[in-house]
RNA sequence: CGCGGGGUGGAGCAGUCGGUAGCUCGUCGGGCUCAUAACCCGGAGGCCGCAGGUUCAAGUCCUGCCCCCGCAA
């Protein structure tokens, strides 16, 4: 077949190989160059990365609405079109081009976690399961209908890189099971249940803001669901402290919570209930270290995590 | 020229008014203990980011450069 290919981060990468394996003709759309970092060097997107090693076609547009867009997208002439965090809506033009339509690979179980970031909103909401679901695309965002679905059990410790990383492969299995199925014509068309949906929002800085009025669980559901970013922070004299990794503990001071103890060696914070154990963490200024590291040359004992 | 913090023994930090360097940890040796991320004693280990300048004397003041990081974008 021949398929257009829309997808951006690391997520669509797996889905992107197994397209190459099965050996369909292939051509990439993809966001643009952004700059990144502090010296806000010109970075390709991995997929692009991807891509130009392996030879396929490649195409950037701000907007793949634009008229530009839509007229690379027709010249290519899809019989398909794969969508897997492409992170830009789609116009109906843009749909109507691919006869066969157009499979978006989700990263929850619709029609839970619609939106830019159902991985980590499903971390930070603190499911246990979640899992990826392909689908029809339409109009509206993550609405159309399901076709299958994958789940996954998430790990009480698990980071949001770690899961994307599960889901980006399980993704890709499902992905190859849907066009098994969609050229055989066995593929069921499954509505989703819109008293069911949830809607999740891309992530910034802020949502990494901790509360630590919160159960511990909450916060500790935070940290990793941020992690690596935007990542779970909190202020500490004013001054952003970047935390990284936490662990359960039954350990509990009688501070309030938001007091950072320090104790054996070791970092606390305390929250609503248990406090929670701070294992790596930066402050600004200073480079990433673990918890015990920190400690040497730093009294941070009774300060408050606002 | 976007704003800001910082570069000091292996790690993390301190070093006030300039007078040749200190703390916690680690490490090595010894001791104590049924035992310990416990404690005690002792030792090794530092061109104080780089290059100039001021000075009798600079980690400490001035200038330039390199590198790391937080924010913003």
């Amino acid at each position: 077949m021949r398929i257009a290919f829309l997808g951006t981060p690391e997520f669509a990468l797996p889905s992107l190989e197994a397209l190459m394996r099965r050996g369909d003709t292939l051509a990439v759309f993809t966001q643009p160059d952004r700059p990144v970092g502090r010296k806000a060097i010109l970075t390709p997107p991995p997929v692009k990365v991807f891509a130009a090693q392996n030879e396929i076609p490649i195409y950037q547009f701000e907007k793949i609405r634009s008229a530009e867009g839509l007229e690379a997208l027709e010249a290519f002439a899809p019989d398909l079109m794969v969508t897997a965090a492409f992170g830009q809506l789609l116009s109906v033009r843009n749909l109507a081009v691919p006869p066969l339509g157009t499979i978006n690979v989700h990263g929850s179980l619709l029609p839970k976690y619609r939106g830019a970031s159902p991985i980590q909103s499903a971390i930070i909401a603190g499911e246990t399961e979640t899992g990826v679901t392909t689908m029809m695309t339409d109009k509206g965002m993550d609405t159309g209908d399901m076709l299958l679905k994958a789940t996954t059990p998430i790990d009480p410790d698990e980071t949001y890189e770690q899961l994307s990383d599960r889901l980006a492969v399980l993704g890709a299995k499902l992905l190859l099971e849907t066009l098994d199925r969609l050229e055989a014509g066995t593929l069921v068309r499954i509505p989703q249940n819109q008293d069911d949906a949830t809607v999740c929002h891309m992530l910034t800085k802020e949502d990494g803001h901790i509360n630590a009025c919160r159960p511990a669980k909450a916060v500790h559901d935070l940290v990793r669901g941020t992690n690596p970013w935007p990542c779970a922070y909190g202020l500490v004299d004013g001054q952003p402290l970047k935390i990284f990794t936490t662990r359960r503990t039954d350990e509990i001071f009688p501070d309030a919570p938001g007091t950072l103890r320090e104790s054996n060696g070791r970092l606390f914070l305390c929250c609503a209930d248990e406090a929670l154990e701070i294992i790596s963490l930066q402050a600004s200024g200073k480079k990433r270290m673990d918890a015990s590291t920190f400690l040497h040359g730093c009294s941070i004992d009774k300060k408050q995590l606002c």
